[in-house]
DNA sequence: TTGCTAATGTTATAATGTTGCAAATTTCAC
DNA sequence: GTGAAATTTGCAACATTATAACATTAGCAA
């Protein structure tokens, strides 16, 4: 099993955005997409936080750094980074956070804690194929999967009432 | 398989309407919870479609009827459908739809069509026995499960590109 | 340069959802 | 029945999330 989930841990997140920031560098040159800078930076204040983050919440940053910004800015830039899959859309919360798994095609599962807010990606093929048979039994043709679990991670399951 | 169901299949749709009614009156009664005449036309409503209504067709509806009712009346009927598990919330779409398992106790999947909108409500306990897995194996202990497929149904599967 | 396309700025507004408090209604113990 | 307590509703204001429409600027190729 696996106690420790990239979220939960400590980790040198500096260079975990870093990295985060080089593969969509590089992904963008791959398909001949503008990283720009209001783009980038976008991406970096969502991987920033492990947490969900909303569009006002990074509009309110962009403030902070002197960039006199409109929610088109940040939508538009949320908007180009979910069609490169680097920043996903947590429908439940509407709010963003970043991509574990860009640049592989893959159908995500969300892990969200109440009660500390971190959010895990997974890659769940399990569950992928089990949507698709009931999906298929139903003749209904998927498009766009949607799976958000909200509940309590490992490191804040103890606090909560077991009841 | 099943290649019509109910959204899908023309059907008696005032009855269909009544029997959710009927239903929901005997689940609160069963509750001690008062399904007040707001609340119930609020669950008529949502029922009369198959399709997902938001909260401000359903208040633009209850001015049409005359009830002078601002966004709260709509929300905390809502609310209340919810907690009794009478209607569910759709978020990917936010908006509402009615709840074809009320009372048994069910973690539903949700098939939404791009094309003719309609929603099937599934009962997936394969899904839900994989997403129970995937997060077990992370020690995440779920609390709500958020299934939402977003494709095409059945009846427009064929009007759509096939790339 | 010129001209095209993609990206951004700017203003306004739409759509969705919440808070807080007062008034009315229902429930229930007496 | 009566009156206190709890639930439900009315209502006004406001908060949050997202988009439309149009002008401007930056990047790039002929």
């Amino acid at each position: 099993m696996s106690p420790s989930a990239l979220p939960y841990r400590p980790h040198n997140h500096d260079a975990c955005v870093a990295q985060a920031l080089t593969e969509a560098r590089s992904i963008c040159q791959q398909h001949n997409a503008r990283l720009t800078p209001t783009r980038e930076r976008v991406l970096e204040l969502i991987w920033q936080s492990h947490k969900p983050l909303g569009a006002y919440d990074i509009l309110a940053v962009l403030a902070e750094d002197g960039h006199n910004a409109a929610p088109p800015t940040v939508y538009r830039a949320l908007d180009f980074l979910q069609q490169y899959g680097l920043v996903h859309r947590i429908a439940s919360l509407n709010a963003f956070i970043g991509c574990t798994h860009a640049g592989k095609s893959h159908s995500g599962m969300f892990l969200i804690c109440r009660s500390c807010s971190n959010v895990l990606e997974l890659t769940a093929p399990g569950v992928a194929s089990a949507v698709n048979t009931a999906a298929a039994e139903e003749s209904f043709r998927p498009d766009d999967v949607t799976i958000e679990v909200s509940g309590y991670c490992p490191g804040c399951t103890s606090d909560t009432p077991h009841d």
